[in-house]
DNA sequence: CGCGAGTACGTACTTTCAGTATGAAAGAAA
DNA sequence: TTTCTTTCATACTGAAAGTACGTACTCGCG
């Protein structure tokens, strides 16, 4: 349904964005998006078809194409709305707490309520890797909600007295983040959600609080794991620098 | 499928007791397996177009729609011996070690190792839950790889002196197999994998020495989260004192 | 051997859907 | 006003999944 929009253009005299044309391109264009998100989410990608959307936003597909270049454009816009809420509603649940055995709990329950929304867990978890193709999907992740796992990780281990590289952190906390992704899977595929979910923080808290106790030791951080069988493996612990690195492409 | 109806055809040698009939359809249906495993790995679902895999497999589409249902059931035919095969050599690997904490890294490594592959990623990891849908791609994952994660947890678990339901166990192997699947993907898909792989193990070594600790000193599962023991804040000072943040479209 | 029957395909068509070509209406600029 | 640019609508194209139907070959049986 088309709304008001006549609030949405104040006349500001001097200001070129705020025209009329504008203020109904953007609503049109957020109608698109909305509905995407609502019909990739109960449908899937592959069967939410372009006609079926332009005719829940109340366009055409000459509108669609005028936004967007295509469906995985669309697709990437729903994207990132769906993902950028979510981090913030993390980001938000992280600001709150300083300790880091507390701010990891925080960002943990957090974590587990958004990827209980099934837009969360169907946009970006599911059909995500699969559309954007697992590099865009990285990359977008990377600044987002894998962000503040990175973060929670981060504060976690600086609580040890090893020191990490860059690239040790980053593995690290995308295994937890791995890990976090499917206990929220779990969680929102259950029978029985809620007690799932409690759980799931058993669970979590069980390896959080062997990380503390490990912590509290003193322990090393191993840095490789003994001999691998068939490999030859220059058993360099981990250092600060790189001897060699790669030019990335 | 024909049943076997005598022994009276033994004309084709190697294939006993098949008739040449059924030999032959069982050549055409693998060399559509064949070709599509090697064009859904190389290309992806969407872009693997069945005219392309019937032209490679040499027959057409009368012949693959007699063998399967349609695209999909042929993608689960890829997926389920991509599934199969993984699974079968990690168990070997498992069956080597008896030690939990050595079946454990054994498990983790060979997992790392088919996790490299690229149609074990492509197929299993990456498209195997958008196309199969979550649903059935757990069921798929449930008799198979993730077993084999159950039974690593199972045996690492039972060190402990807690007692866990079933529930739980099962909910902490979901956990651990998704970090493990993660830590696939970055394994495979890092620029210099070896070096990642190490990472990797050590980052796991880490967390499964957080479990030796724990099952050494007899620690208690927690039932519900939150203190650790030795802790000396036992509050969780998450309260949503904010109901709402944000008008949501 | 011959012959009905059913299997294992091949061929040609239909349908669905992403993407394109083109143009028109209407505000913005001159 | 006249002209330009944005913002869409309509009608079409091509590709690819799925279907209808025909046919040749094989098998079991007389």
């Amino acid at each position: 349904m088309p709304k008001s929009v006549s609030k949405l253009v104040p006349k500001v005299p001097g200001v070129p964005g705020a025209s009329r044309r504008a203020a109904y391109s953007a609503s049109t264009k957020r109608a698109l998006v909305d509905v995407a998100e609502e019909l990739f989410t109960e449908h899937g990608y592959a069967n939410a078809s372009l006609d079926l959307i332009v005719a829940g936003a109340q366009v055409t597909k000459g509108a669609l194409y005028h936004h967007f270049s295509g469906k995985q454009a669309l697709f990437e816009a729903v994207f990132e709305r769906v993902e950028s809420d979510a981090a913030k509603r993390i980001q938000k649940a992280l600001k709150k707490n300083r300790d880091p055995w507390e701010k990891s709990l925080a960002g943990l329950r957090a974590f587990l309520d958004v990827v209980r929304e099934p837009r969360y867990r169907r946009i970006v978890i599911q059909e995500g890797p699969a559309v954007l193709g697992y590099e865009r999907f990285r990359e977008q992740e990377e600044r987002s909600t894998f962000a503040n796992v990175l973060e929670i990780v981060e504060s976690v281990l600086a609580a040890g007295t090893w020191q990490l590289d860059d690239d040790m952190l980053h593995t690290f906390a995308r295994i937890f983040f791995g890990a976090m992704s499917t206990a929220g899977e779990s969680v929102a595929t259950a029978d029985d959600p809620e007690r799932e979910a409690e759980r799931v923080e058993a669970g979590v808290g069980f390896i959080l609080s062997g990380f503390q106790v490990l912590v509290e030791q003193g322990a090393p951080m191993p840095s490789s794991f003994g001999p691998r069988p068939g490999a030859e493996v220059t058993s360099t612990p981990v250092e600060p620098d790189e001897p060699d690195d790669e030019p990335a492409s």
